[in-house]
DNA sequence: ACGCTTTAGGAAACCGGTGTCAATCTTGCC
DNA sequence: GGCAAGATTGACACCGGTTTCCTAAAGCGT
């Protein structure tokens, strides 16, 4: 601090090289832990750099090293809190590294979506990227993005690609769990809430709902299946529909918390109730889960967690392998769901 | 494309200029829009980047600029839904710029909260950020990103800072108007659960709330009012309180959304209803206020435009003043307020 | 004491753009 | 036709780092 001029970082490593005495080289050893070095030159020179509060520009790094230290994130998620915990478990991993996150929430149906992500991949010549559900699933885009050259790891609920560009939860065993549970609380007419056709998480959840109904020997016509967008509305219309039906379920499994949010007002809107008339099991276990009445038993995947692995991943390719890359869920229990009435 | 290689953006100025046959220098005019170019040359030159799908470098353009193409936003924010918004309104006006949006989520409990910010801005040499509230409240830290001579836009619910620095929503004319209408509803008792002490939009709310009970010559003893902490658990404990007292509110204005599903578990749970034994109004209008049952009584403030806007004064600062910078809330009145029982 | 290897550190080129300033080519006008 | 003014374009240095290559000094065996 002594020096002043430290404002707005604007010292340069010439600047330390005239101050210490060295070459502009040797304080690039010094940044870069250069093991060839006299310990009394990097202590000169470090505190120096202490002194009048250098920071390198990543700038010029990253044209010297052809290689900058951006991550992207490219998502259209319909859920705020899930991409918000995604950014923070990205934060996890690179604080107090040179990277940053630089986010980019784009339209899926709108049919500029591939060019929108080309220009950002090339334009900000991002070192890899983060690719949310549903937007993952897509192989074309995960094409476009390896042909860029540029680092990917996609989040799903399958295993979409190899295991150095996923970051994997098991929806269908988790669901499959959910459901296995309201089976053991006797309800023996389980309708399903499906997500849109097209999301492979949906199609995940649906056929881990088919699982615990096969493996219990239950009957399950598609008359107990209704489908939603993974919106709120969408889930409340479907669940309507379900318990319109001739033979309506007493416990329903939603895709997703929004849509069992719906759910819980469709049954309201009968002049039911949650749980004594109807049980309800949601996914995602969002804030949405615990803050509605009455509290939503749901199903908690790591978004945290994976979030940062998918950025080691990206910072580290070379040990990605090794990286954690399926991730377990736990159920969460809470007051939707109780026995059956009968 | 004719010429391949054009691979994660691998040409350069360089190419562009040997393939059109000029300096690059010309290049650069081409890219910066240079008025005094020839418009063969100019169309010559275009062909060639269009052929080869040349992208500038803008690691290199930063560095020769000695500015850079990012803006940070820094935020702890409790509401996910808000900030998300919030990007997506940056993005409105960063499309089709070469602006990225940097992100960085911090913990203001933190010690080391101003050490990080620091370090944030110092490594990234961002261009400017925008802090959320409450962050943005905080006058040492504005102080702080000032000196580091980074341009930055607070977001407040008061006039934090001159007009080029902030970006205002009007919160406590805000509430005035949805206490009033609890008022003209007939509510006589009207109960406040406020935000926690230290938030400038808790204080702007709960001045509203005690504009428009004065104005109606309502008393408000401090009885009437309970503290949270923005949080769905705080939210309900301070209604139970409210709802406790001797003479219990027959409305409630909760300063934001969450606080306000927390009421309403906090009048089920003493076995009332809402609205008809109580009525209830948010404030936010996120989607929690829609999705819970009753509908949400609540005001929303339009966050997207808002942040849209404070973009456009980091990218042009020179015509800031202009943009601007108090925005209208809007009320929103839906199931969860009523005329009270007597 | 001498040649050879190893270690420490510097000079200069380079990454891919932009700014300055001068050179060249038109054009208009007398 | 000659010349000044204006329009176009290029050469070269520079932004702040890294890499390559090289030199000087130190260590070491004989």
């Amino acid at each position: 601090m002594a020096l002043g001029r430290n404002r707005a970082g604007k010292s340069t490593i010439n600047d330390v090289a005239r101050l210490a005495g060295v070459s502009k080289k040797t304080v690039s050893r010094v940044i870069n832990r250069s093991p060839l070095l006299n310990i009394t030159t990097r202590e000169k020179v470090e505190a120096v750099i202490a002194d009048i509060g250098y920071v390198p520009n990543p700038q010029a790094r990253a044209l010297a090293l052809r290689r900058n230290f951006l991550l992207g994130l490219i998502h259209d998620n319909p859920n705020a809190q899930m991409v918000l915990n995604f950014q923070e478990g990205v934060l996890d991993a690179i604080r107090d590294t040179e990277f940053a996150l630089v986010v980019r929430p784009v339209d899926r149906a709108s049919p500029k979506l591939f060019d929108d992500i080309r220009k950002f991949i090339e334009q900000q010549r991002l070192h890899g990227v983060m690719i949310l559900p549903p937007l993952s699933e897509n192989d074309e885009l995960a094409a476009l993005v390896r042909n860029l050259g540029c680092h990917y790891v996609r989040m799903g609920s399958a295993p979409l690609d190899d295991s150095a560009h996923l970051v994997q939860s098991n929806d269908r065993q988790a669901v499959r769990e959910a459901v296995d549970y309201l089976i053991a609380q006797g309800h023996r007419h389980i309708g399903l809430v499906a997500g849109p056709d097209g999301f492979r998480s949906a199609f995940e959840r649906r056929e881990g709902w088919r699982d615990a109904l096969a493996a219990a020997g239950l009957d399950h016509g598609s008359e107990q299946i209704a489908s939603g967008h993974y919106t709120f509305e969408s889930g409340r219309d479907a669940a309507a529909q379900l318990l319109g039906s001739a033979h309506p379920p007493t416990a329903i499994f939603a895709s997703n918390d929004v849509m069992a949010a719906g759910a819980l007002h469709a049954v309201r809107e009968r002049g039911l109730t949650v749980p004594d008339d109807v049980s309800i099991i949601g996914f995602d276990d969002t804030a949405i889960a615990a803050t509605i009445w009455p509290p939503l038993t749901t199903v908690r995947w790591p978004i945290r967690d994976m979030a940062r692995s998918a950025a080691l991943k990206l910072i580290h390719p070379e040990t990605a392998p090794h990286e954690q890359s399926l991730f377990p869920t736990i159920f969460v229990p809470r007051a939707s769901v109780t026995k059956p009435r009968d």
